[in-house]
DNA sequence: GGGACGTTATGACGCCCGTCATGTGGGCGG
DNA sequence: CCGCCCACATGACGGGCGTCATAACGTCCC
């Protein structure tokens, strides 16, 4: 297991820390994995403390009345998570489990408290986070409201195509295990309407679910898709 | 037209400033008044500055490329506009328009931040409100994504509801004039169907409309829609 | 008053998609 | 190897809601 020290310094927001503060922090600082699939926080659960990703992607999601999940963000190595609720003092607004395995460096909210008043960069490093991700939110929020199925889940692809897409496997291959359900949690949808477009697209060679994610094989057929 | 320092003393972010400082700012922040309807920003166009409502009601709203518009929230007195923009120096996210009549004081982006750099309790002032509207967003993100359209009716005017209704005209009377199209906006419909919901429910006694605003006159109606 | 225009209202039609049901394959422990 | 379980897959059916069309109504300006 690495240090909690060595995480911390390659963690962005921390990496701007003096090395003595970064000591400092690792001292209070603790190190937690995270097997795939497993829940780091649950939703109105009392928040302690504020995590950050070293390794592994994560999913925000909020589960609703009805019993279905959705799906808010999914987070990978660099990104803080619990922010909002540590800053706040109110339970976590939101759940969060690991996609893959997943390691965190957690730190008491009494100690990131001091964090923050000690070091007035770090404060607006985490407002340009916050910023940045309600425009996210923001976007999200357009793109689930009304229009038709198919086309969200072209632009999620094209989004994710972008974003962590490499050229592999003959096409934009996507490193993000998945599920079906997971997929539908992030369109709005259910798992029959998800199963469906993905095992038709994977017979028209426009996207290949693996294992370990996806392949795009058709990126004009998504660009069509998406405009409709 | 009243002066701009009496507007920041009673706008919450600045009344924590010294009088003294809110003379400084009050120098170089200008007045500006919307008329109902008017626009205030568009999305895309270049963010140079910081908007504070002191009177009115304004919508936040994203044109979607098929015309459609999302509403993202509305905002009232004491409300900050365009902090987003103005911190990340990136164009308006998202559109803003005055629902009445509506006064603003603006504060040019330089000296925006020259005052969040004297003024950390500022700094955490606006990032409280920034985590508060990102838990706002989800919820609202949460309720527009799946499920049928009316009880998204009915739990927008409880909300309304609770948030700023008052007991009068025999029932909670909602002060906010919001058109059909409006209401359909903030969710995710077409106004036929919102009209079709809201005509309905005038006929049964559950939510008036009225000029200036809605009065609620069957809650535990609204009540049992909601948990549909 | 009258025409133009925007908002509200109501009906008819069609189809996407949510729901239910059933089948298939792959991993895992016995 | 065999049952069990879970994710993936596919079909049938029905209804909610988006779309189109038309009409009533109020407001504004000539």
């Amino acid at each position: 297991m690495p240090s909690a020290e060595d995480l911390l310094r390659t963690t962005p927001i921390f990496s701007r820390l003096s090395p003595d503060d970064r000591r400092k922090i690792a001292a209070v600082a603790t190190v937690r994995e995270f097997g795939r699939g497993e829940t780091i926080f649950e939703q109105e659960s009392a928040s302690d403390a504020f995590y950050a990703i070293t390794a592994g992607r994560v999913k925000i999601f909020k589960m609703m009345p009805n019993g279905k999940d959705v799906i808010l963000e999914i987070f990978g190595p660099g990104d803080p998570l619990g922010a909002v609720a540590a800053y706040m003092g109110r339970p976590f607004p939101a759940c969060a489990a690991a996609l893959e395995d997943t390691t965190c460096v957690v730190i008491p909210r009494a100690d990131f408290f001091r964090l923050l008043d000690q070091h007035p960069s770090l404060v607006r490093g985490l407002l340009l986070g916050l910023t940045t991700r309600l425009v996210e939110l923001t976007n999200r929020l357009a793109e689930l409201t009304g229009g038709r199925i198919e086309p969200r889940f072209a632009r999620l692809f094209l989004k994710l195509a972008d974003e962590m897409g490499r050229a592999e496997r003959g096409g934009i291959f996507i490193q993000l295990p998945l599920a079906r359900q997971e997929l539908a949690d992030m369109t709005g949808t259910t798992i029959e309407t998800c199963i469906r477009i993905m095992s038709r697209w994977g017979k028209e060679d426009i996207v290949r679910t693996e294992k370990d994610g996806f392949v795009v094989l058709g990126r004009p057929e998504l660009d069509n898709i998406a405009r409709e």
